[in-house]
DNA sequence: CTTTGAATCAACCATTCGGTCAAGAAATTT
DNA sequence: AAATTTCTTGACCGAATGGTTGATTCAAAG
């Protein structure tokens, strides 16, 4: 196996380990020793490769931003509200499903006050967030949508989203302990849509 | 001073400090020594009242879902959705805003899968969201709102209202740095009002 | 005043955790 | 094949943590 590969290989086993460890136990309760043994290595390795607990955690944060930011792109091209907020919705439901241990992860860090990454959220998320604003400001404008503040929508947006991965467990034992099928997940989607759109006053 | 008064008083100083620790590091980074701290007290008298730190955690979770359910008396005695779940939005807004570290506990240990709470999920979480379902499923049956997933719109009101408390860190720091004013609270009081209300077809 | 149980508190202990180290194995290069 | 760099790993260490102990103080009852 060529080395550069083995770096690789290991960077992403260790930092899949560490997202779901971090999700399920927070950043103090997780073990450097659990996170490698879910790794399948030496403790001694975790930190050949992430030389202190922070480091990887930051990484692992950082990760998931990312795939936040990308999600966001859903925005960019839209005509209107529509379906623009539509497909951010649908994009965030989609992340919630597939990506719930980082959604903890990110909820967890902002929720102890963003320890580690404040600097993100000073710097990418404000621009991010300013940019979505201009953009449903002039929606306002062009009459496309009622006059809601473009903040508060963003935050209701990204909370009843979120939920679905971060109190995925309350979720789960409030359907009798049973994981949402595909079914569930539909209705759900849809369900969040709808309120929200027609909330807006997008669609009647 | 009257022992049991010195009693209750002690526990209280403790509650308050635990939660205000917990809420900030989490159950795994929160340590005895810090929580005894901010009580003002001996760290050997927080475990003389409390004999470990799970027991007071779990005393901690437990006054944060009573406080939880009482907000949701709201539901009771409404005569309709406009009034009844209007009410309840605002109570639980009024929770994120003077509550804020109990929210976070609770969403923290939901977050990681309820470890110690889970029987109140199981029974009194169950057993009030059924309640709540059946009165939602009766307003539609009655033609007051939209055919909306019950579920679904409970999980959103929570998510929606939680977040100013659970993500009150990240809403500060996209308020540049500034936390919300009166003014702030109100009109994100409205916004959500506004946008579910409007959105299950309540209002226009 | 004496007794008794509650409350206080410094010192202490066993365990765990993050991180280090050194010695060697494996792969790459010269 | 020698030299060099990367990777692996068990053993180890200091610091911190949850929890205990036992002596002492305090407050109220008899």
């Amino acid at each position: 196996m060529r080395k550069q590969n083995k770096r690789r290989e290991n960077e992403l086993l260790i930092l899949q380990a560490a997202e779901k460890v971090f999700s399920e136990a927070g950043f103090g309760g997780a073990t450097m020793q659990l996170i490698a043994d879910v790794a399948g290595l030496p403790k001694a390795n975790v930190h050949y490769y992430f030389s202190t607990k922070e480091a990887l955690y930051r990484q692992v944060v950082s990760n998931i931003f990312d795939v936040w930011l990308k999600a966001a792109e859903s925005f960019e091209d839209a005509s209107g509200p529509a379906e623009g907020i539509g497909a951010y919705i649908e994009a965030k439901m989609e992340i919630s499903r597939t990506h719930p241990a980082g959604s903890k992860v990110w909820a967890s860090e902002v929720m102890h006050g963003a320890p580690i990454i404040q600097d993100y959220l000073e710097t990418a998320l404000v621009e991010w967030t300013n940019g979505r604003m201009t953009v449903i400001n002039q929606w306002i404008a062009d009459g496309l949508m009622d006059p809601i503040s473009p903040r508060h929508l963003l935050y209701l947006i990204w909370s009843s989203t979120q939920h679905y991965a971060d109190f995925g467990h309350q979720i789960e034992t409030l359907n009798d302990g049973i994981s949402l099928t595909d079914d569930d997940w539909h209705v759900a989607k849809t369900a969040v849509k709808q309120i929200i759109l027609k909330g807006i006053g997008v669609i009647s």
